[in-house]
DNA sequence: TAAGACGCGCAAGGAGCGTGCAAACAGGAT
DNA sequence: ATCCTGTTTGCACGCTCCTTGCGCGTCTTA
């Protein structure tokens, strides 16, 4: 079992805000030594419990105008179709999130465009002819109140 | 203006899927040098460009089972309501992402929680009772097929 | 064509990394 | 209490990596 303690808590709570921290620095922060964060890092990133590193680009200033949630209803609910439409979500880069959901829908999928006309693409010339697709239901962001994929580690016991 | 060639294209597709990248394995991905790497990156985080870098934690390592997707509306849409509203959700961590969107619901909130019990205490015990709020509606993720926050540059003519 | 601005690679000094090692610590059995 | 064993720690050191100064080539503008 993975076992994550109070250093270990502190140290990736620190990674989560700024993935390029040096050890020094993290070392500061957790009150270890360097080389000590440098290999409880090491453990974690074996263990999976750090699954990468990315940076976080600015969609506005690389002109990404438009975030889009998508509603997707399919067409019958046979293991094949499934199978369909994930493949089709998966080879659309502009999806960045995609879940199956409890609710009226089947699917929701998170995407971000450059403008309305992408969006029109993506509905109406990709989603909505693909067969694995019954209807679907769009909804432009208009205002980003929070955009992060933080992990609540605050009140993490130790264990 | 920020201007963008292909270089720094490549060198910010490189860093969306690995933030740590040392600038020498930059530099052969984007076929320059690692000083040049170096100085293209300072640029692009100065220019906000790169807006930060992130450790990607596991929710299942860590014990979040619950991803939930909160669609809120508010009670009324004055400006101090919104403002409430928006005071509301900064301070709670286990709401990820917020936005507020065109359709039906004035808001909708993605928030990560350790089991049903975290979202029922969020919704009923936190969001329900708050004064901005009239009605909420939650949706359980089932099934996760995707989720990132790479934006898709691929196409990006450089300028 | 001359002059300035820009972007490049190279080199060097300094910072950061991770492994080996011995000391400190924790916990169980006697 | 005391020993024994396995784990975790800090330090030292060799090695990699980062970044800044510099000189060169190229492109633009007058």
């Amino acid at each position: 079992m993975i076992s994550v303690d109070a250093f270990d808590l502190k140290i990736l709570t620190a990674l989560q805000d700024d993935g390029r921290l040096t050890n020094q620095e993290l070392a500061e922060l957790a009150g270890l030594s360097a080389s000590q964060c440098s290999r409880r890092r090491m453990r974690l990133e074996e263990e999976k419990v750090i699954s990468g590193y990315h940076a976080d680009l600015s969609s506005e200033a690389l002109g990404f105008g438009v975030i889009a949630f998508i509603q997707v209803g399919l067409a019958t609910h046979s293991p094949d179709n499934s199978k369909r439409f994930r493949a089709l979500v998966n080879r659309i880069d502009e999806i960045q999130e995609a879940y199956s959901l409890t609710g009226d829908a089947d699917y929701v999928l998170k995407a971000v465009l450059r403008d309305l006309k992408g969006l029109s693409n993506l509905v109406n010339d990709v989603l909505m002819p693909h067969q694995s697709v019954a209807h679907v239901r769009s909804s432009i962001v208009l205002d980003r109140l929070k955009e992060s994929a933080k992990l609540p580690l605050r009140d993490l016991k130790a264990g």
